[in-house]
DNA sequence: CCGCGGGCCTGAGAGC
DNA sequence: TGCTCTCAGGCCCGCG
């Protein structure tokens, strides 16, 4: 589910909800996630302050007082959401359970388990095994085609392939991908590698591919993200994004692009569906 | 190191 | 109604 723009949208909700937020224990209701869970996490955590909600790519990280980081990923099915008072009766997949110093609850649920959450020290987030090696944030105001040239050099995968590469790009799934390219006019099948620079400079298609991630990101993080099936911010709110998809989920549809009347076809990269519309996305 | 395919989980939807 | 099959926004791991 959670690409960066749902991400950023929980992140955001989370920030204006519990501005200062306190837990006074964390329940864990099941063995782990992705992974066991750190035997510790419940005692680390009781009567810590989150102080700060960020995110990285698709990761959120929960500063918290103490020197200590929760660094959590939502996988396809994780959401968090905010309950005023204590839950009693726990829905089915609700694997953590903040419970918080206003006697709110903030719960993680996750039906198919493939998110994570990791405490580890703040001041070790620049080395840390994922964290540290994740590419660049494509909302950043330094983002560019220079940039984005520089993580696409010598790549002989494709360009779809590369984009949902975290340690190439940061942050970018298999839906604004597929958007991004076909934003930018750019076959999801070319090689990453033929996109990056020719004299010394970004490519055009790379110039225009760099504003466009940009782009779609940032107006699906103004409608809130994308829900397609599961995904909700904390307060609950579903993502009005999808009404905005040129290709994703079209197959079979005409394509969106002004005065282009190709037909959206789907086919298979690296085991994803790709969208793609054949008449103005040629190379 | 790089690229690819399988695997991890559960639930929804399609087809019979 | 109920069964089986396929597929889904993610990432990790082992192989060549």
């Amino acid at each position: 589910m959670p690409e960066l723009p749902e991400v950023e949208t929980v992140r955001r909700s989370l920030e204006q909800q519990l501005p200062e937020a306190i837990l006074r224990r964390v329940q864990l209701r099941s063995r782990g996630l992705r992974w066991p869970f750190q035997k510790d996490l419940e005692h680390r955590l009781a009567g810590a302050a989150i102080t700060c909600f960020a995110r990285r790519g698709k990761y959120l990280l929960l500063h918290g007082d103490r020197a200590e980081t929760l660094i959590v990923h939502l996988g396809m099915t994780g959401t968090f959401t905010v309950y005023d008072g204590a839950v009693k009766r726990p829905a089915a997949h609700d694997h953590v359970l903040f419970v918080l110093a206003d006697g709110r609850t903030l719960v993680y649920n996750d039906p198919r388990r493939f998110g994570s959450m990791e405490l580890v020290r703040t001041d070790a987030l620049p080395s840390h095994p994922v964290i540290g090696r994740l590419g660049p944030e494509p909302v950043a105001e330094d983002f560019d085609a220079a940039v984005l040239a520089e993580s696409l050099r010598g790549r002989r995968c494709s360009i779809k392939a590369a984009l949902l590469n975290q340690h190439l790009v940061a942050g970018v799934g298999n839906i604004y991908a597929c958007e991004a390219l076909h934003r930018a006019r750019i076959s999801p099948r070319v090689p990453a590698g033929s996109l990056a620079t020719r004299t010394g400079r970004p490519t055009p298609r790379c110039r225009r591919l760099a504003p466009a991630i940009k782009s779609i990101l940032e107006r699906a993080i103004a409608a809130g993200g994308s829900t397609l099936r599961d995904f909700a911010a904390p307060d609950g709110a579903a993502g009005a994004y999808p009404s905005s998809f040129r290709v994703y989920g079209r197959d079979g549809l005409r394509c969106r692009r002004n005065g282009c009347d190709g037909v959206i076809r789907v086919f298979t990269q690296q085991g994803r569906s790709t969208f793609v519309c054949p008449r103005c996305q040629r190379s």
